[in-house]
DNA sequence: GTCTATAATGAGATAGAC
DNA sequence: GTCTATCTCATTATAGAC
């Protein structure tokens, strides 16, 4: 069974934890300027008092929330993308297991990592959607910026011969749908009668590595 | 409470038009939630009470706003898309012709229809991605359902032989990529280091139909 | 660390004179 | 139709007892 980080597992039943879940939760649902510091202390069953005392301004609370699981997600999504670069040796890094690398990690954390990390996923696609210029939003963009470098840079090395902006523009293509993808809502159920389930994030990953493949290689061939 | 719904040319210089030009700048800028009816008035130069007066609620204004625009826009789309499959005439309808469709008159609205329509497509991009259980958000999609339908329609004509579901992937994938794209964060700016802009829509639409006729294509033919 | 009570602010919406 | 003044309520944040 695989151990916890400690600071998450120390803090699940105390007074700091459970508003962080409580706040998870919350702001992933309601997003940031809607939810209040009242419903999340009444979630975590905690008197409002707490809020302040704990982590000051609902920004330092937000930042808090993000600053819990990012680390952890950026190591996981650097890793899977090391382990493609690394199946490769010397020979050409598979488009499509780069694209599952990106976004593999989130499933796996998102359907099994438990309710915590599922909140945060649509937490992270929400805040993602959100203004630059919002001091949380910032703060995310900061822990979250290797990865993209890291992507990118994999990118010019599987297509020596693309032209750089091209290989930017599929980036920004493809982190834009997942991004939006992330936040779950009904559209896709309702357009297909329940054919497809944008919840049914397993067969999105399949969907969408498959999509991209051709279509990053496309633009990068051009 | 006198509720008129002139055109948007006679509207410009009344208090009601001031009010819809404001409102749509500032919930476009802020989100809903963070909008204030009192931002508005102010940026409006128009009394606080002249809201109420005029549109009621704030969620009976957020749907004025979307309301005024949203009808042509479905409409320049859907006309667009006819036009892309009248050119193929018994033959085949163009992908990329048909992804271009789906978004040109984004980027045309956006870059030629003035700064009321700029603030438009930013609000609409914001609002795809709230949650579909606010009351204003299901009145806006609504009005775009056909937008879909119409897309999905047309590529299953294209692709007979593809599996349905792999239709409505191929559209949910693409369209979550539009919706995030709109929204122009500096993303893109900062990584590709000013090479790219995400402000130019125009070769937004023109790398993004490349990437998606290929990758629709790939997962139509699976 | 915990909790109650409250301060201070800003919000949406309205009343009523003009 | 317009505008000022205000009502009512919910919000963030804090003060201070335990």
């Amino acid at each position: 069974m695989a151990r916890r980080r400690p600071g998450i597992a120390d803090e699940t039943a105390s007074t700091r934890g459970k508003i962080l879940d409580a706040a998870e939760r919350v702001f992933s649902i309601r997003g940031f300027d809607a939810a209040t510091t009242r419903e999340i202390a009444r979630e975590a069953d905690v008197p409002l008092g707490l809020m302040s005392y704990h982590f000051g301004t609902k920004d330092d609370l937000y930042t808090e929330v993000i600053g819990r699981r990012a680390e952890q997600h950026v190591a996981d999504i650097l890793a899977a993308m090391a382990a493609v670069r690394q199946r490769a040796g010397d020979g050409e890094v598979d488009v499509r297991a780069l694209v599952e690398a990106f976004f593999r990690p989130i499933v796996e954390k998102s359907m099994s990592g438990g309710p915590g990390w599922r909140a945060y996923i649509r937490l992270l696609s929400r805040t993602a959607n959100e203004s630059p210029t919002h001091p949380h939003v910032a703060a995310f963009r900061k822990i979250y910026n290797p990865v993209p470098l890291e992507f990118i840079r994999l990118l010019k090395e599987r297509f020596p011969k693309a032209r750089p902006e091209n290989i930017y523009w599929a980036h920004y293509v493809m982190s834009s749908a997942i991004i939006h993808m992330l936040v779950e809502s009904k559209t896709l159920e309702q357009l297909s009668d329940g054919l497809c389930s944008a919840a049914d994030l397993d067969t999105v990953a399949e969907k969408m590595a498959i999509l991209f493949e051709a279509g990053i290689t496309r633009l990068a061939e051009l």
